[in-house]
This record gives C-alpha cells, structure tokens and sequence, in this order.
DNA sequence: TGTTAGCACTCTTTTGGTAAGAGTGCTAAC
DNA sequence: GTTAGCACTCTTACCAAAAGAGTGCTAACA
C-alpha cells in the first residue's frame, strides 16, 4: 500500500502527538494540534484507511488510534521531523564527554549516564572487547613464599592479572624461568589461538617442573575464552518508571527482568549484529523482543586506539526517536571529532 | 515497660504471622495459629497494652495489628526461634561458596547472587577495599612509540593499571630508568602516605627529565585516593516485586531509587559503620532509612588474605530475619572453615 | 467523487451507594 | 483476671448509572 502524502500527514500528526500524550489519539484531537485543513470526518476515513493498512491499531471500538510497529517503522523511515537540540543539551554531552576518567571503563560508564539523564530512558553499552588480541608480554612477581601475581599485558594496552596460590613454597628462580619461558613460548601471538587443546599440548612441554603449571594455564586459557566477550551494562534503569506504559507494577516488572541476568545475552547478541550506523529496532521486528513493548535504538561508539563499542538506548515503542537519534548521533560525531585531533591525550 | 512472658509470646505470635502474611493480624487470627490457651478478648486486651507501649501498630480501627520498629526490635533481640536451614539451602550455600571464578570480584558476586536468590531480597556487598595497602612493585610497559602501560602491583595481590598516552614519541630507556626509579622510591611503602603534597614534591625531584612524569604522577595519586574506596554493589534487585509491600508502583520506585546512585554513598557509609558480628538495622532505627520501612542484615565476609568486606540483605521491615540471619551467618561460617584449612587454594 | 455535518452506537472511566467482612473496644457476667 | 457478646468502625467488593470520548455510518453538499 503506497501512502499519499495526506495519509502520511495524517500518521505523522498522530505519531507525533502519541509520543507526547501516550493516549490513544483521536479523529477531532489531531486537528487541535496540526492544521491539516480538513474535517474530523475525512481525518476519520483517512484514518480507517490506515488501520486497514496495517499502520494503525485501536485499543478498543471507541477509543483514538495508536501506531502499529509498521506505523512506528514508517515514521522512523521517512516521517519524523529531525530533532535539533538545545544548546543545554548540546552542552551536557559536551560535558559528560570531556570528563575522562581515569579507568576507560569509567569514562564510558560517565557518558551512558549522561546519555540517561537527557533522554530519559535507559542505556545499555557494551564494554570495549578485545576480540583475539595479541599478548604483548607476561610478568610474574611474587607476593610472599606461596603466592604470585601474574600478569598479561595485551597488545591494546589491556592488562589481565590473576593472583596465583600454591600449597607448597616456591623460590623466585623459577617464577622468573617460568616468565621468561612464557615470554619466549606466547608473546606476540593472538590469544584467540589458545585453544585448550593447544594449551593442553603446550603444557606438556614445558622444561619447568613445577606445581604451578595448572594454574597458569587455567589462567591462559581463561584470557582466550574471556576475550571478545565484553560485558553489556546499563545506567538509568529507573528511568522507566518516568514513563505511562510502566504505571503497571507488572509492565515495570516485565521490563526490569527482562533487562537483567537472563536476556541480557540474547539483548548483548541483537545489539552487537547492528551495523556500523545508528540502527532502529522496533517492537516485535525482532524476536528478542517480541510482546514487549519496546524499542532499541543503537549507535557505535569509539574511543580511539582500537577502542570500540556500542551504546544503546532501550525503552517503550513510543519512543521520542527523533530525539534519541540525535542525541546518540551528536554523541558520536562529538567523540569522533575528539579523536581526530592528533596528539590529543586519550586515556 | 517490662513485657510479661505473655505478652511476649503474644507479640511473637503477632510478628511470626505477621512475616508470613503481610497483613494485619486480628486477635482471632492468632489462636487459630497458635496454641495460646487464652480467649480473643484477652489477647485483644493484650494487644491494646502492647500498642501503648509502643511495639504494635493499627493501620485503621477496624483493622489488625502490625508491629512497629521497637516490636521487630524485641523480636529480633530476644523473641524469634532460630531458622534452621534446610539441606536444600545449606548445599546451595555451599555450592556457591565453592565454585570460585577467576576473579575475586567474580566470587563475591556469585556469593551475593545466591544469597539473593536463596532468601529472595536483594544482597549489597562491598567489594574488597584495600585500605592503604602496601605498593610492592612498578612495571613500565611499553605499547606503542607514544604510549606505555603503567602497572602497580600492591602487596596484597592486587594490580592496577593504566595506558598512558604521550605527545611525543619515546625510547623504552626512559621507561626502565622511571621504572628503576619508582621502585628505589616508591616500593614497599604505604599507598596512603601518597598525599597530593607528599608527590607534588617529590615530583621535582625526580633526575629523570620526561614529559611522562605528570601522568605517571597523576596515576599515583589515584592509587592513594582510590584506596579504601571499595564500591558497593547489588544483586537480585528484582526480588523486591516478591514482596506485597512493594506491589505498589510508587513504592517500587522509590526503593529502586534509594538503592541506586544517589543514597548509594550514605547506604555505603551505614553498612561499613556496623562492627565485626552480624547486626540488623530496622526501619527507622537509622535516618538514613527514615520512612522508608526498610531494614537491613549486615554481615561481614573475609575471603582470607585480608580480603574482607560487607555483605547485607536489604528489605521491607517485614522480613523473615530469623531466616535471613541464619542464611548469612551459615555463609560466613562456611567461609571461615575453609580460610582455616591450611594449604587449599583460594584465589 | 471526495468531503463533511450529524447522530446513533460502543466502550471505558468515574461516581456513588450499598452490602459484606474483619476486627476492635466496651460492658457485663463469670 | 478472664471471657462472651455486641455495637461500632473502617475497608473492600460489587453494581449500576452517568459521563465522556471517539468511532462509523448516512445523507447532504460542492
């Protein structure tokens, strides 16, 4: 079904408005708030048009209309007017961006809060993976006579350390014949090679008699395993309760659940297939999030030397889009900027 | 006001109900599920003197009993029978306490995350805070031409890190002099003598000229300040839809709120504030609570090598503390055993 | 032929009023 | 001191009526 231009004057008037009231809008109300310069009448043909058409849903025989997810999509599509934001906005993420701290992980963290704040609603962000990086060097530095730490430095900067206990004492000797051997046998190799089986025939080899064989390579093979899967974590999650869908204790439920421990896999797996373009996804378009209700809208983020993720904002179908896109789109253009200035101190 | 034995057991009936249903308890109710040998007139006579002491509460005239702070109070002091842990729970504990993970923050999580799931509220922890620890040892790695890796190595196993990036390129010389360096000045000394005087002047000391030395400095001085700052973190907040009292929307809300960000400090400050045995604080017993009708079971884990830190249960006034109690203290007891077994391998 | 005014109809939400239920507190008797 | 009995209070559930919002259809109109 093509759409004239009417009809999308038409959805577009009653998107716009059902983002704003979250009430079902009606034939009489539209002409309130948009000068379409025609009747109630022919605004409710129109109207019945669309429904047929799939775009538009009522709740019940005498209540307005509410967009469908194909409404939803066309508007995201070619409907909404682009959302141009206000210079307090434009200064907040200016802000939330400027302040480094001192942790990667932080400075991250500090920008999906902001991103919260502004939008009102929740952020999801993946923490920067290292996909099968290279292991740079090993060092294992002795606590006291039982334990030791050791540490793995990753081509990326990245450092993994895992304190070691063994039950009897070792002397510092072979700590150090152990690190250099490591340094000899792994460094400058890409961890996703460390297969257990590889690992498994490697430890046979090892010219070093000692106890803490197991350990290291437990350790070995945890880094290769634990590589590529950085985490997905949220800021805002109360955020929700700002918005009517979630006035129902178990609409609030639903989400929150669904946002923690069980799904956030099958949510870190929809949101790492997204392209490298702010992507929409809406409703029931994906499985994932079928029956729910809800939205994602997904952009990358990059923080220069290699440092990549993705920072999602996840909320009900109505969704102020428009906003949220160029919110995350202004974020990124903002960061990129920043790294493009060569000599800059990224940390 | 000294309770007689009846009234005591009158009050422990009220509140044992109470737990268990959530609602109000009416006189008749209590002989229906306790063998007390009085008429309802006599336990409603009761009742009336316990409310003018000030250990039951009336929502409304024509409604039951609920107790009020100080009756939880005398309950959990003196009134309530111990919860003796099923075998169920018992092998849950035990399970979650032996399957360790690589990191330690890991471990602990995983331990909260069972308690949540076992008494069904939600669990704070505290993760380790090495409180001015010892640095035992610096390593300057390199990465690139223009950036190095900063590693400290504390005494109790502990490792931070930091990339830094510089402006200009350098050779890996300088890095070991200003590694030799920060090990003849730094090692073996308490990070919490590191004030921003203390390295202001030690900083023009340095005999190595280097544009590093601010970022290297600026690390340091994190280190001190970061110490003793443990962060305080939550599992199993979606526990509280469980509970009738938070089956209001407005009432959910303000629990997730108060156990996010902003009161995240103050609750941090009142968990760290209890002593060495476990300790529960109810309702209003602590402004920070004030209005809230929350209570509080604060325990303390240690997961040896000096490894210590918090481990509460945060909830409605209403909870099963008997239950709750138990379920910590068998955590903790757990633990300790297996600390003292000399020789196991704990990391 | 597309547009529009008018109106009957549907469905939800609000309101109010009554009945049922739970529990107290008092009184008088034991 | 304890208890049976009963009047009284307050909440909750239920139902019916009224109000409100919006549609869809019909017939008239440009």
């Amino acid at each position: 079904m093509e759409l004239s231009e009417r009809k999308k004057k038409i959805l577009q008037a009653i998107i716009d408005d059902y983002i704003v009231t979250a009430e079902p809008v009606g034939s009489s109300h539209i002409l309130k708030s948009h000068n379409l310069g025609i009747s109630s009448a022919t605004v409710r043909n129109e109207m019945a048009s669309l429904e047929e058409g799939g775009y538009l849903e009522k709740p019940h025989t005498s209540a307005g209309r509410v967009p469908s997810y194909l409404g939803y999509r066309v508007y995201v599509d070619e409907l909404m007017n682009e959302y141009r934001l206000s210079v307090s906005e434009i200064s907040q993420i200016t802000n939330a961006f400027r302040q480094r701290y001192a942790e990667l992980s932080k400075t991250i963290e500090g920008i999906s809060n902001a991103i919260s704040g502004l939008t009102n609603y929740t952020t999801l962000y993946t923490t920067p993976a290292s996909c099968g990086t290279i292991i740079k060097s090993f060092k294992l530095i002795p606590i006291d006579e039982k334990s030791f730490v050791m540490i793995v430095v990753m081509d990326d900067g990245s450092v993994k350390n895992r304190t070691i206990r063994v039950k009897s004492e070792f002397d510092s000797g072979v700590l150090e014949k152990l690190s250099n051997y490591l340094n000899y046998r792994f460094s400058n190799i890409n961890s996703s090679i460390l297969t257990p089986e590889t690992l498994e025939g490697e430890k046979q080899l090892v010219p070093i008699e000692s106890g803490m064989l197991d350990s290291i390579f437990g350790f070995l093979a945890d880094i290769a395993n634990s590589d590529n899967s950085g985490d997905l974590l949220l800021t805002g999650t109360t955020n929700i309760f700002n918005h009517p869908e979630f006035s129902s204790i178990d609409r609030t439920r639903e989400f929150l659940e669904f946002v923690k421990k069980d799904n956030i896999g099958k949510l870190k797996e929809l949101i790492s297939a997204t392209g490298d373009s702010t992507s929409v996804i809406i409703g029931n378009e994906n499985p994932v999030l079928k029956d729910k209700d809800i939205s994602l809208v997904v952009s990358n983020y990059s923080l220069g030397g290699g440092v990549k993720g993705k920072l999602a904002i996840i909320g009900p179908t109505r969704m102020d889009y428009a906003r949220v896109i160029s919110t995350l789109d202004y974020l990124t253009g903002c960061i990129n900027e920043a790294i493009s200035k060569e000599g800059e101190q990224i940390d």
